[in-house]
DNA sequence: GTCTATATGGGGATAGAC
DNA sequence: GTCTATCCCCATATAGAC
C-alpha cells in the first residue's frame, strides 16, 4: 500500500513519518506471519517505528485497522483474479479459464499480497463486528466466482449435478488451505496452481482415457 | 470424554464433580464454537458449573488443556478413518476405498467430535509450544494417510505424476476448511462427503465419456 | 503527527481455607 | 475437589504536551 517497505530496524533509524498506509502495510505482515491475537498495537506501533499511542492519530481502534485489511486483501485478490479471467474470451476453453483464476487466486495469496493472506489467516480469529464489517467485500469476490461457474455450468463445461455454491465454497476453501502449509522451498507457487487445476478439473484417479 | 453432557446452567444447579474429563467436554465445545483467544479459563470454569481457580487442581495450565484437546482430537478423526479403511479389503475398488476414508474425515469433523472441529478451528491459533506438543500425534495420521494414498498409486489407481505429500495436503485441507462454511440444514453430511469424493476422484469438469 | 503518562479492564496463575 | 482472594502482567484506549 504505501510505496516502500518500512525499515524493520528496532530503533533510531531514521525518523520518517509512516503514515496511515506505512501502518497497515506492517500490520498486515504481522497479522499474515502470527494471527490476530498475538498481534498488538504495542508490536504494530514498534515494527512500524512509532509509539502505541500515535496510532490513534490515524484509527480510532485497532478493529478499524483490521477491517481496513480484510477489505483491501479481498479486494486484490478479487482484482487479480478478475483481470485473469478477462484475459480469455468467453468462448475460450473452460479448463483454461479456470486455470486461469485459480492460478491468479494462489499467486495473490501465497506470492503478492500481505493483505489477501492477512485476510485468509485471521477471518476466522476476528470479532464478530470484524467480520461483519467485511462481509460486503467478500460477498462481491464471491459473487464474481459464482458468475464464472455458473457461465461455464449453463454452456455445458461443468457437471450439472453440482451445486454452484457448494463448488465454491469448496474451491476457494481448497485454495485458501495452502496458505497453511505452503512452502515456496518445496515447490513453485506455478507448479502448485496447476496442480490444483489437474486435481480439481480431472480428478485425482488415473485417467482411463482422454 | 466424559460420559454424559454437563448442565449448561448458569449456577445453583446440582453440584457434581465434573473432573478433569467434564472440563476437557466443555473446554472442547468453546474452542469449537469460539476458537482459542476469546475462551478464557473463567470462561471454561463458568460453563462447566466450577470457579476458574478450582481448574488448577486438574491441570497445570490454560495450554495443558490445550494440548489434550488438540491429541485427543486427532486420535479420534485417526481411529475413525482407519475403521473406514480397515472396512475394505485391500484389492477393493480404490475409489471406494478413498470415498470412505473422506466420509469418515468429514463425519469425525462435523459430526461426531468436538475435539476433532476444536481441533482443525485452533491449530492455526494457538502458541508454537503447544503445536509441537501436537505435531507426533498429526505425523501419525498423516503417515496414515500417506501409507493409504501411496499403496493407491502403487497399484495404478491414482495419476502417477502427483506428489503425494502434497495430494494429502490438499485432501485434508480442502476437508478441514468445510469447517467454516458447513451448514447442516443445506444438506447432510453425508452428501457432502460424496460431492468432496466426487470432485477429488473424477474433477468437476464434464466427463466425455465413461 | 508523534510523544509521554496513565486510566481501566481482563487475562493466567497462586495460596490457603474448607 | 472446589472455594475465595489476590498478585502481576499486558491489553486497548485516552489526555494533553510538544
Amino acid at each position: 500500500m504505501a510505496e516502500c517497505a518500512s525499515t524493520t530496524a528496532s530503533a533510531a533509524s531514521v525518523r520518517r513519518p509512516v503514515g496511515r498506509d506505512g501502518i497497515l502495510d506492517v500490520a498486515a505482515r504481522l497479522f499474515r506471519e502470527q494471527g490476530y491475537g498475538p498481534v498488538t498495537l504495542r508490536k504494530i506501533a514498534e515494527a512500524a517505528g512509532i509509539k502505541a499511542g500515535s496510532i490513534y492519530y490515524h484509527f480510532g481502534s485497532k478493529d478499524e485497522i483490521v477491517v481496513a485489511i480484510l477489505d483491501a486483501g479481498i479486494r486484490a485478490v478479487h482484482e487479480k483474479m478478475r483481470q485473469a479471467v478477462l484475459g480469455h474470451p468467453d468462448d475460450s476453453v473452460a479448463a483454461a479459464i479456470l486455470r486461469a483464476a485459480i492460478r491468479a487466486h494462489l499467486r495473490a495469496l501465497l506470492d503478492v499480497s500481505d493483505y489477501s493472506s492477512a485476510n485468509v489467516r485471521i477471518f476466522g480469529q476476528v470479532p464478530q463486528s470484524v467480520r461483519d464489517a467485511n462481509l460486503p467485500t467478500r460477498r462481491a469476490y464471491e459473487a464474481e466466482w459464482d458468475n464464472l461457474l455458473t457461465r461455464l455450468q449453463r454452456d455445458g463445461a461443468l457437471r450439472r449435478n453440482v451445486d454452484i455454491r457448494r463448488l465454491r465454497l469448496m474451491l476457494i476453501g481448497a485454495l485458501n488451505a495452502t496458505l497453511e502449509w505452503f512452502d515456496p522451498e518445496r515447490g513453485s507457487v506455478e507448479a502448485l496452481a496447476s496442480t490444483y487445476a489437474d486435481v480439481f478439473l480431472n480428478g485425482m484417479l488415473e485417467q482411463r482415457e482422454v
